[in-house]
This record gives structure tokens, C-alpha cells and sequence, in this order.
DNA sequence: CGATGCTTTGACTCCGTTCAAGATCGGTGG
DNA sequence: CCACCGATCTTGAACGGAGTCAAAGCATCG
């Protein structure tokens, strides 16, 4: 085992000084030595929405943290047919583990910064630091929890249902305060209509209207297509089943 | 409880001799010492079908290998419509980490064996044993692969589609060699038409008639409700939209 | 035997899709 | 600045697939 002889920020690589993957992700398991390796062998890219990350069937040869934005998992049928079963936000690890190929495609719903290491240097510190493993299984359940939740809303809850499900997710990544505050909520959705429609297993023109339904009841309002604003939240969760 | 003292098989515990877990399951990454251990504090239960293991919101204080039968976890909306989110097969671990109250309703489908050991004997032996958390991570990954897969079926899949995508599923649990021979394959669903409707975000009425149409179009036979047997595995194939 | 709980089948309804125009946004160039 | 354009989004009308409601068929078990 290395000894602890570094003082705290100052061995700390310039890459990760900033880094909310230090604190909240899978990094924060490694400690200052560990941390300079992989910042060795680490680059920092900003990729623009709508670019492939990883696509279905490829071999994967990097992993990565989410530093920036929202990257969306997807899996498609062979006739064309989408559905997304993942999102991503900050500072989430993107790959997966004791894979070479990926099942899922991956890809920037909005623009996305990242920070990517090669899968080998991953695998090597998993080996040497049980901590890492750690994080590693305490997101993937995290992720497990999310998908379950989201297939309730596949399986049972009616298009309204789903919206109002969606939006709720949304704001509460974007401003986890509680809102139970009497200021409203307001953001820019990170998905076009066609990517709620695929999140959501529905078609544009229903998102669309169901959108719309909720800014005639005055539940949300929106301007310029993309920027939400939630005037009651308590209102919206009535409206997401629970 | 039932543990032989004399050395035999290099001291492995008499209940963990045949057990399925010890070899594909958690129990594989443990050394005979700490197999010894958790199996001092281990029981070996029989739960028949229908019965509830674990409550919603419930605290749990023990975790389990499912050695026989399906386990069924379920997720419950406040007005009644219920899906479910997992089904669990010998050897799977059932249980969540790091979390004192679960977040799913646990159900035994069929009878069902499970062997159960409480929560501290593991979380300790994870802490000292990183194979041990390396299992629980692949096994995690597994499920978040299978829910994400099933993510794909509930959003975007027609109820004929969803019919046949379970009973493949089924069908590669019950008998993964493939199913390229001629010959048929045959089973008893382990699951009654309530299940699977919620399995697959459908109603009793739609599976009842998209198996009556499969059945009427020759692609399998039905007998006493539950046991199936599917003549041609690729035009079921055909039908589930791979 | 009937009694009970599943399962199947039928008739009708309704929610979300499909198909088809328009409307709005953001960018580009005259 | 405005005209034009493609992409995205909204709205409307008609259709169809799955849900709902209702009744009858079949197991299993006393």
C-alpha cells in the first residue's frame, strides 16, 4: 500500500482540482497518487449535441466521467424503432464495466464535456483499490434504481402521467432544492420533443400535446420551445401518479 | 445452524456443498474460512408461491440467494396499477446494498429456496473481501442489462411483440442451450397471467389473447394454462422484434 | 358434486398513433 | 433589416390497438 505523505490539495492534478467527479464520482475513491496516474493518461474533450459517443455493437476502449451536460443511452430495434434507457448528467461514469462491446449507443443530447481515461488504466486501479469497486457498484445501483422506477412509468402510467413524470425528473436534476418553495422552477429541457418521445415511449405529437395541456391548465409555461418554467410543482407531482 | 465440524471437501459447510451460489453466485468469491462464517449465520428457507418476502418501504435486515423457484420484484403506484421491475432466478442475490428499506415489493412467484444471511455478515465481508464486491457488481450490471433490454419491450413494443419477447425469455432461462435444433422446447410458465401483464405493462385480457393467437397460428401449444411448448423457436424469434 | 379462482372470449370504448397541414425558431445571405 | 430556408414544434382529424366491461369456460380442491 502507498503511504500517505502528500499534503491534501497540493498533489492533487490541475485536470481534477475543479472536478465534481473528485467529490460526487467514481475518483473520489482514489487518493492523490492513484489520481495522478490516471490524470496521466486522461484527456478533457467537449463533444456537441447530437454527436455519437459510443455506438451499439462497437468495441469500447475508454471509459469516462460526464463533467457537462446530458448524454442519452439509447437501444433501437432493427425496423428503426428508438427508446432511451438511460440519461446521464454530471458527474456520472459513462461505460461499462467487464464489457468490450457496448449494448447501448450513446450519445450527446446536448453539448457535453467529458473527461476520458482508457479502459485499461480503470481496470488496473479497480484491482488495486477496493474503494473504487465501490463507487463503481454504489452508481451502478443507483442506475438499476432509476431504470426501475422508469419502467413503472413505461408500463403504467398514461401519456400525462409520463410528461408530468419527465419534467418532475428534470427539475429535480437541475434544482434539487425542494419545491416546496412558492418560486417556481424554471430550466432548459436538455431533450428536443424527439428525445422525450423516446425516453418516454411515445411519439413527438404526444409529448407535444401533453405539453401543451399542462400550459393551458397553467401547471408550466414555456418560451422558445425549450425553456421551462414549473409555476407549481406540487401540482405537477398530482399529475405524475406518484 | 447445521454445520459439520469434521474437515470434508476442504471444509466447505454441508449447506453450501450443492448450492448453485457457491459456484455461479456471490458465494464464488469467498475462501472455505468465510464461507464457514456467513454459513454459521445462514438458514435455508422454503417460501411458497405467492407469498411476499420483501415489503415496499419495508426494512430489510437480511439478504438472500435465491437457490430454486422465481422471485418477482414489483413496484406499486398509489392507485393500484402495479408492475414489475425484476424477475430473479437460482443463483441471484436478492437484496439491495447500501440501503436499509427497499424500494420494491420482493414476491415469490413460484415455491421457492432461498438461502439467507443477515445484512451485517455480508457488508462486513465485503469490507474484507473485494472479490466478494466484484460479484455483487457484475451481478448488478447483469440486471441493469436485463432492465434495460426490458426498458426497450415496455416502450416501444406492440402486445404481440411483448408476448413473445417473454416467453423468450423465458424459454433461454428454462433452457439456455439454443434453439436452433428442431426439436421443440417446453416449460411451465412460472408466472400466471396476472404476472405476466404486469411484467410486460399489459392487461390479463390482451396476453390471454396474444397467446391464443400464437397458439392458433402454430408457433406454440398450450396445456393446463402453464405449461407451454414452442414448436419453432425462430418464428417466435421473428415475432418478439429481436 | 358445487365452489372458487384463473383464464378465455366477445363487444364496445378510448387513448395514443398516424397522417397531414401549419406555425415558430434559428440561421444565412441578399 | 428582411426574405428565405430547413428543422423543430404544434395542432387537427381519423384510425386502430389495447383497455374496459361483461360473461362464459376450465381447472383445482374441498
Amino acid at each position: 500500500m502507498n503511504l500517505r505523505e502528500d499534503v491534501h490539495t497540493a498533489g492533487i492534478p490541475v485536470l481534477c482540482q475543479a472536478c465534481e467527479a473528485r467529490h460526487r464520482g467514481v475518483c473520489g475513491a482514489l487518493d492523490p497518487n492513484q489520481l495522478v496516474t490516471l490524470a496521466k493518461a486522461s484527456s478533457k474533450q467537449t463533444i456537441e449535441a447530437g454527436a455519437e459517443l459510443v455506438g451499439d455493437m462497437e468495441t469500447v476502449d475508454h471509459y469516462s466521467n460526464v463533467l457537462a451536460g446530458v448524454v442519452k443511452l439509447t437501444k433501437t430495434l432493427s425496423d428503426g424503432r428508438q427508446q432511451i434507457v438511460g440519461l446521464q448528467f454530471a458527474p456520472d461514469f459513462l461505460g461499462r464495466p467487464f464489457k468490450s462491446e457496448s449494448a447501448v449507443n450513446a450519445e450527446a443530447a446536448t453539448n457535453v464535456s467529458l473527461c476520458s481515461f482508457p479502459k485499461g488504466a480503470i481496470e488496473r486501479m479497480m484491482r488495486e483499490s477496493p474503494g473504487l469497486e465501490n463507487r463503481l457498484l454504489r452508481q451502478t445501483l443507483k442506475e438499476l434504481d432509476e431504470a426501475r422506477d422508469w419502467m413503472v412509468t413505461l408500463g403504467r402510467k398514461t401519456a400525462a402521467e409520463k410528461v408530468a413524470s419527465f419534467l418532475l425528473l428534470i427539475a429535480n436534476h437541475i434544482d434539487p432544492s425542494s419545491g416546496d418553495e412558492g418560486r417556481a422552477t424554471t430550466f432548459d429541457l436538455p431533450l428536443t420533443r424527439a428525445a422525450i418521445a423516446d425516453f418516454l415511449g411515445l411519439t413527438i405529437e404526444t409529448v407535444s400535446r401533453q405539453l401543451s395541456k399542462l400550459r393551458a391548465e397553467g401547471v408550466i409555461s414555456i418560451e422558445n420551445n425549450r425553456h421551462v418554467s414549473v409555476a407549481r410543482r406540487d401540482r405537477l407531482e398530482a399529475r405524475a401518479g406518484h
